[in-house]
DNA sequence: ACCTATTAATAAAG
DNA sequence: TCTTTATTAATAGGT
């Protein structure tokens, strides 16, 4: 999908393969946002770049995210056995524990809603208030992002309007001094005087028009196409 | 990019939402395979599905990756920090650098969300959270307000300059239009002839010009001011 | 699962 | 880095 089709193959080239990173990153965690929205699934990616840099994405807490991953509770605590028995979880009683974690998921979402703050402890509600914390945060966060992506977007439309204008100015400068080369062609040098002379005066020979050399005298044709005499 | 576009929501049909999820899980996990192998990074991913299921991606072996997230580490104990540490002394000194560098940073931002609670008390706690949370309202709100106000304005004055380009096309037009009346006057509604009429015919009278109602005379005067009689 | 009209992502170039 | 544009790729809605 884009100008030519590319080998799924390492790009040699550096700076195009920086430029593919950073677009790819980021329909990658576009389409990860939009997976986790649309089908209301948790999502948690963690990128290294080949130069160390480290980009994560996650639909919600990355470390609720991670920390209900077996990899990551692998690597956690000592008792290896409890490892091997939460794998034979995994494969047995796996439907049952994550039912009860959707249980779990649905009162903390009702929980967070603030629906039955009652049935918390002093340590409950210290977690919940975290949880709106950070939740604030990154709304907070997000909606700065695109407020700021909107007023850069003016930004930019505004530099392209006053660009315009400048243009159109030009321009019209420009008719204008046509213009104005048309009606006085040579103002100085040879003026011209523009005048209309019904037939009560033409006849009559023109006024006096002292500071030209020419004049042009508008009059009219009558009927029989003459002047009248 | 469907028989349709559909808005980022929540697939209310659970069976249409079932299969977006596994085309577009799949979909990702691809985008994640191409762009591992096309910029050379490592990627994982986990999914966890609304039924709780789990979908995990790694380019390569899932634990190395997870264990170098600082969202992991900060869940596991310090032991592991110096398995890592040592496992990034034989990386770049760069990448080492700028971990060390992040690990501070969120070290700092862990702090100020409460997160290092070790040395403070319950009272302390109490206090830094008001603090936040009044500190968090108040400068979202005037952010909030300013940002507003920043694109209200923007707004405005791209209005403007839409209005004033508007005036200047409509003045060009008008410009264009007057040069070409003056080029071609009134062609075919009201012709009008320009006649340059010398002395030796102005007093001739003027011939006929048949398809006009008005003559334009163009004609010399003299040193007094008068035409030549 | 397969099909295909559409939308979305993105490679290349400015 | 950002934009633009020509193309390819992903996928929504049917079957």
């Amino acid at each position: 999908m884009g100008r030519g089709k590319i080998e799924i193959q390492k790009i040699e080239n550096t700076s195009a393969r920086h430029v593919s990173f950073s677009k790819r990153r980021q329909g990658l965690f576009k389409k990860a946002r939009e997976l986790s929205i649309l089908c209301d699934a948790e999502i948690a990616i963690i990128i290294y770049s080949s130069s160390g840099r480290v980009y994560e994405y996650s639909s919600s807490d990355m470390r609720d995210i991670l920390t209900r991953s077996n990899e990551c509770v692998e690597s956690i605590q000592s008792p290896v056995v409890e490892h091997e028995a939460e794998k034979q979880m995994q494969e047995s009683n796996e439907a049952d524990v994550l039912k009860q974690e959707i249980e779990k998921l649905k009162s903390k979402q009702r929980q967070l809603l603030g629906k039955n703050p009652t049935d918390m402890d002093l340590q409950d509600l210290h977690a919940l208030d975290k949880q709106l914390h950070e939740g604030l945060m990154c709304v907070t966060k997000r909606k700065e992002q695109m407020l700021m992506q909107q007023i850069e977007q003016s930004k930019t439309r505004r530099q392209l309007m006053i660009q315009e204008n400048e243009i159109l100015q030009r321009q019209v400068k420009s008719r204008v001094e046509e213009i104005q080369h048309f009606i006085q062609p040579t103002n100085y040098l040879a003026p011209v005087s523009i005048v209309y002379a019904p037939e009560t005066t033409l006849n009559a020979g023109p006024a006096d028009y002292k500071d030209s050399d020419t004049t042009l005298i508008l009059a009219p044709i009558f009927e029989n196409g003459r002047r009248r005499q």
